[in-house]
DNA sequence: CGCACAATTGAGAGTTATCAATTGCGGTGG
DNA sequence: CCACCGCAATTGATAACTCTCAATTGTGCG
């Protein structure tokens, strides 16, 4: 339930608010002077902060004062209310960065209108999107959507196979989008070996990390088939994250699931003979390229899905022969098909 | 620089109020009408709008109804400058959520005051913490000090030695700050054979990629020594991150910076040598547990060294007296010294 | 002093990479 | 239409690496 601060020293007025607030639905916090308001906020952590501003003890632009310098209650919505309504004391109360300003008296309407426009305004009531990279996707799109017109085509290109779109070690510029196709990211050991990090198909973005990070890439993005890819600028991207808070929450929900997911890849890498991390690529694999038809049917290079893997080309080639002649998965022209997904995913747990 | 958009379309007042903006150092893009307006804040995403409610083709109500219909510009603060001064026209102002109501006539200073409060209240104008953990910490610090005298005893937990904090699977309830001790969080696979991912020193916060994942731990935290360990709410922890812009930017980017050093640990676990990862785990402890005097002394089970590289003790103790007698290292009972670091790291490049 | 546990050493087995050779296949030019 | 080229895929043999198991030594603590 979202709770609200009531800071005044009247005893009527206070209660009499407080009553319509909780008709309303709100959980009132009340407090009958600054000081004790203060305390109440730091302590409470209210999502929204009412507060009249002649007060004894500490008065209202004392309280907006110190909650101002507190990092986490900064951002909290504040409402003042007071009997003080010249020109001067609102343009004060604003400047020292109040939400709104309402002169007493007010009506009932006015209070729970400006309660709710602030909420609002500080997106407690907010949309929800889901948590993965399929509901930032959405969203993104969602607000990139009234972008759109004036996107012009410039920004999509069109890549070959097998073409770098950027190279561990550049500068980011923007952020991808696999508007079609399939792109590997990689790294690569002093040797030349390679593994691959991720395997991106149709609708997802890539190359964030470094953006966030801002640093060089630490990664290669190249295509594996000719795909079109759309490019959104750095600072378009970064004045969404810093401006919208679902952004950067959903972005933080991303991040935070992928670091899991490398750890578990960690694990998987450190202990798990060949035959088990192959069989974990194909499944994975089997996952991304996921169709609604019935058979889903991997298409990649013996090269590539050993460098997924982290094992040499040859013991890959012989693992799948392996997993061939136990009918676990059918091969037929570089193509494969997974035959038998239970037997398979035995083998990695 | 700073970007405003003004919509205003009365010539005059629009160019004089411009004047004014770009004498205080803002970069001012001007609008003669809602519909100009709009068009231009989607082009440009400004930092601030400034609006006039009264305009041909698309007035100012209609405007603030577009811009909070963008998810991009949705949070951009808004200032209403109006000649309506009418009580309800300010009260419609607000509660279609405008930041700031501003009547005509204004004096500059007014204005001025107004602009750079809502500036400072979305924190365009910021503290420029450092983008590291520690950088985070004094962050965080910061915006805990407040609390302090809030935080009762209770909160600090003393863990003996090998006391697990948090076990893999659990959920969790609360950010967990380190005092003083040491930690180390690990997974381990189906045979129980252990993966340190992290080893944690005295003033560094843990278990927050499962708080933000909102998903179970995926990873186990136990201690090494007696440590001390301090609680944080999810709540409080929540609503820190939920309101506090700096905070959940400062938290992408540590995730972010997370995740490219996860993937170089998978490259390295992937293709190098037993040697170099061991090289590797003991410069990365030199660095975690440097201090300021001389020599850095490393104080690890030799099993836990091994789960950190990710091969058998055996194996790793057998490596370590190879460096030992290539004068690399120096051990004595238990204790390990880097005595030619640069030979070491050479081994790892 | 002895117990429990950590560290070390040795031998051998198992796994995986490497190198070299061969086969298969798609596209291309004559 | 076919021979041929270049590259990917495959196979074989071997070497290198790392783990495992078992036995032994060392060490801190009650």
């Amino acid at each position: 339930m979202t709770r609200i601060l009531l800071i005044e020293d009247n005893d009527e007025l206070r209660e009499n608010t407080s009553e319509i607030l909780q008709m309303a639905n709100y959980s009132v916090i009340a407090a009958e002077n600054g000081k004790e308001g203060v305390r109440l906020a730091m302590e409470q952590k209210p999502d929204l902060i009412i507060c009249d501003i002649m007060m004894p003890v500490l008065d209202g632009y004392g309280v907006l004062h110190l909650i101002n310098k507190n990092p986490g209650l900064a951002s909290v919505p504040f409402i003042f209310l007071t009997a003080k309504s010249e020109r001067s004391d609102l343009r004060k109360g604003m400047e020292m960065g109040a939400d709104d300003y309402i002169p007493k008296p007010f009506s009932d309407i006015e209070l729970l209108n400006a309660v709710e426009s602030r909420l609002r305004k500080t997106s407690l009531i907010r949309k929800n999107y889901e948590y993965t990279e399929e509901g930032l996707n959405a969203f993104l799109k969602d607000a990139k959507s009234s972008l759109e017109d004036l996107a012009d085509n410039s920004e999509l290109q069109s890549y070959k196979k097998k073409q770098v779109v950027y190279r561990e070690g550049s500068y980011p510029h923007e952020l991808f989008f696999l508007k079609k196709g399939k792109v590997k990211i990689y790294k690569s050991n002093e040797f030349g070996k390679e593994l691959i990090t991720d395997l991106l198909t149709d609708g997802n973005f890539f190359g964030y990390t470094a953006l966030f990070d801002d640093a060089k890439y630490a990664e290669t993005a190249e295509t594996l088939e000719e795909s079109d890819i759309c490019c959104i600028s750095r600072e378009d991207f970064d004045r969404l994250i810093s401006n919208n808070k679902e952004v950067s929450q959903t972005f933080i929900r991303l991040l935070a699931k992928n670091v899991s997911e490398k750890e578990q890849q960690l694990l998987d890498l450190a202990y798990n003979s060949l035959r088990k991390r192959v069989a974990d690529a194909l499944l994975m694999l089997q996952e991304k390229y996921k169709k609604d038809n019935d058979k889903t049917v991997i298409q990649i290079s013996r090269e590539d899905l050993a460098n997924m893997a982290g094992i040499a080309t040859e013991s890959l080639i012989r693992t799948l022969s392996d997993f061939k002649s136990e009918k676990m998965i059918e091969v037929n022209g570089g193509k494969i098909t997974i035959a038998n997904e239970k037997k398979l995913s035995s083998l990695v747990n």
